[in-house]
DNA sequence: GTCTATACGCAGATAGAC
DNA sequence: GTCTATCTGCGTATAGAC
């Protein structure tokens, strides 16, 4: 009896790399069963895709609250968002894939439910930095382009990993390449962000 | 008999919908003809996909080497290559996609000649930047995460533009919206540049 | 729960008339 | 060059035995 974990975690793996038309005979391989069985789990491809994105999800709302506990105030708080979003990023490689993807396809499968799953992170994330330029700790910038700014930045690293492998060299999920990135972000952030 | 621009026109839309698993029936309907017709022209679906790819490369270079000859220098360079980022995607929003698609799948198709393109542009613009920041008119920042940054913003305001819609409400592709995200990408790089 | 065997539909490619 | 008709392979999903 293979776990549905086990199975999801095969999901993920095909899903990233084939996209949605990964075959299930692959995915079922992958976790050591066959596709009927696979089918038994969960009843349709439709389903199992859908599990994966939810699984990820919750991953990412787990990650980010812990972060956003950590440092309460000022510039440091951006700083351990960039850090948390960067490590989990990082630690969910084949779900940047997915989600670009998703993103991508206007008319999307689970759009809605991923924009619905990320509104309450964003909507924080805005009012925190409404709060910050109010009370003059952070320069003015518009909040909502900001996270725009930096959500693009850091998911096309893990997203176009490969292409910038290819022109810079190096490897991107290396610890040094990733740290250099994110230093580099926060650094433009930080003067960006600087009070005059 | 319709001609073999119309034919790329068409598939561009259809491979930046539905990605590679766009059906050749499609294409051929909005190209005002048939498959087996279609297929008479590109011998093969990867055939035609290729000769998408390659017809936008070229529209890409054209694009890009008349926005850097035209701008001068310090920070307004700078801010010229953002404004010429933003309206060569806002125009070639098919392409963005496809771009995007082929950057995210690692064994990609064609993911080396795209880079090959690509390599000149940022050899260029790193040259660019370290000759700017030696010369004292903009701050130190690692040229080369600076571009991934810009990169990263500007190819992600377009190709997830469905889900920024979701999430902040108005569309996108607007002008207003456009240039609303120019320029706040512009003054956040201009303070982050800024000579102290 | 897990399998083997199979039904079913879809889409790329080909044959051959016009 | 363009069509209609057809072949073919593949992948999801189901049936039914164990």
């Amino acid at each position: 009896m293979a776990s549905k974990a086990s199975i999801l975690e095969a999901a993920r793996g095909e899903f990233a790399m084939h996209g949605y038309s990964a075959r299930l005979q692959d995915i079922a391989e992958r976790a050591g069963l066959t596709h009927p069985t696979l089918l038994y789990h969960f009843k349709s491809k439709e389903r199992l895709y859908a599990a994966v994105i939810e699984q990820a999800m919750m991953d990412w709302a787990e990650m980010t609250s812990l972060a956003v506990s950590a440092a309460p105030v000022g510039f440091d708080r951006v700083a351990a968002l960039v850090r948390a979003a960067v490590e989990f990023f990082a630690t969910h490689g084949d779900f940047v894939v997915i989600w670009r993807r998703e993103a991508i396809e206007g008319g999307g499968r689970l759009e809605d439910a991923m924009a619905e799953h990320m509104r309450p992170f964003l909507d924080r994330a805005i009012a925190f930095l409404e709060r910050e330029i109010e009370a003059g700790r952070l320069r003015a910038h518009d909040p909502g382009e900001l996270m725009q700014i930096v959500y693009g930045a850091v998911s096309t690293y893990f997203s176009d990993a490969g292409f910038r492998a290819r022109l810079f060299g190096g490897d991107p999920m290396s610890i040094e390449e990733r740290e250099r990135f994110g230093a580099a972000l926060t650094a433009m952030l930080r003067d960006a962000l600087a009070p005059r």
